[in-house]
DNA sequence: TAATCCAAGATTGGATACAATCCTAATCAA
DNA sequence: TTGATTAGGATTGTATCCAATCTTGGATTA
């Protein structure tokens, strides 16, 4: 590849992210990143104080920007405020639907399916984040979208974090649909919290309960060899 | 004022919009911006592009960084996600506040209420958003308090843009806290709800109904002589 | 007159050079 | 050996220069 603009920057590094190739705490050097973009530093920081603005990255100051590292607390929050809004959405759009909609809704569910028989659970996640992110447009109002994409995209970090059972709850997301297409507002509501939760509870928190705290411990325990996307 | 780093420009430039010292549609140049803050271009930028990620300002490639002139659809997705995000953060805090926090936000009340009677109502809004915010800090979920953040910047945007009929609703704040106090979550809840649709509905959408639409438009309209920092 | 074209000014976008800061590791002394 | 000190490298932060783009206004021509 040549150049590249901010966007295409900003697209790659956000998925390299979700796709786990940059996982948490990795150091995101300025320089490397442009010189393999070929451009200069300046678009290069411009893009990752996007992505600090998002908490996908952290930015030190004098030290470097980092993938994000949620802690425990962080991703307990990051949940309980998907489900504030996802529940106030899915209630919102039910009964509201065109066949067009349903339709798109019922591809990703899909897609979903069968990436979990060929055995890609990434990929399957993030079907699943697209699902919910649908739903979020439908809304049509903007702010479910922006502020769902950005939560979304942490639980992608949070998953890479935390690990994840492999049985994904897909059923939920089929049922989710049926009470969206028949109107029952509260029983979606309701089962999309309960959906929320039950993704929570299959993450395990105390497993890795000795996840780095601060970034700065991560490095010293790596004795100066830390992950880096040099590397 | 000497020189001054990125925090200073950020806190002094969404003050100046919050206090409508600058005004929807406004320009903000970089230069100007910088020199009158002792520093050169480069920070400035990074400051207008955090800005612009909590859609306070617009940058237009080439053209320039504008104070956001939300439209009246705009308007209104603020304030239903307000709602979304308030009315489940108010429940989450009835009767769970510490004296200390109670005496907190009935601080905030008396600031308002004699900000109303010293004749200064957009102090009094400055404070009304406060009070809202301080709810949001007690949830103890950060996201309540960004997401609001974000939110509430925007409302005094709208309401530089759209008036505000004199009376607020004062006294809904009292009640509010008391239901929060005696913990009556679900009135709380349904309070928030109706407080913040009175203050939706005082907005006189129709009036400016020739609001400008684009900025371009804007500019064309006043021949050249566009409102600007540098006049 | 009216439309088109071009040039100049203004502003932002990006590349580069240098300054500030942090981390590391070697050196030296107790 | 252990601790403090310091020099070097690595990385980010800032200033400055130039390029790209947009807008304006005047000159030219039909």
């Amino acid at each position: 590849m040549g150049v590249a603009n901010e966007l295409d920057i900003y697209i790659a590094i956000k998925d390299a992210i979700i796709q786990q190739k940059l996982r948490p705490s990795m150091q995101l050097v300025e320089e490397v990143i442009a010189e393999s973009f070929g451009v200069s530093r300046t678009p290069v920081r411009n893009v990752l104080r996007k992505l600090a603005g998002e908490k996908l990255v952290t930015v030190i100051p004098y030290k470097g920007t980092f993938v994000a590292c949620p802690t425990v607390e962080e991703a307990k929050e990051v949940f309980e405020m998907r489900r504030v809004i996802e529940a106030s959405g899915v209630k919102k759009v039910s009964g509201k639907l065109t066949r067009d909609q349903l339709s798109q809704l019922s591809e990703l569910l899909d897609e979903e399916h069968s990436a979990h028989h060929n055995g890609d659970p990434l990929l399957a996640v993030r079907l699943s984040g697209n699902f919910h992110l649908k739903i979020a447009e439908f809304t049509g109002n903007n702010y479910y979208f922006r502020y769902l994409e950005e939560l979304i995209s942490l639980t992608y970090v949070i998953i890479a974090l935390y690990g994840m059972s492999k049985h994904m709850h897909c059923s939920d997301h089929r049922r989710l649909m049926l009470l969206i297409e028949q109107g029952e507002a509260e029983q979606a509501e309701r089962l999309m919290i309960e959906h929320l939760k039950e993704i929570e509870d299959t993450l395990q928190f105390e497993e890795k309960g000795t996840a780095p705290q601060t970034l700065s411990e991560v490095f010293r325990l790596a004795n100066g060899h830390y992950a880096s996307v040099k590397g």
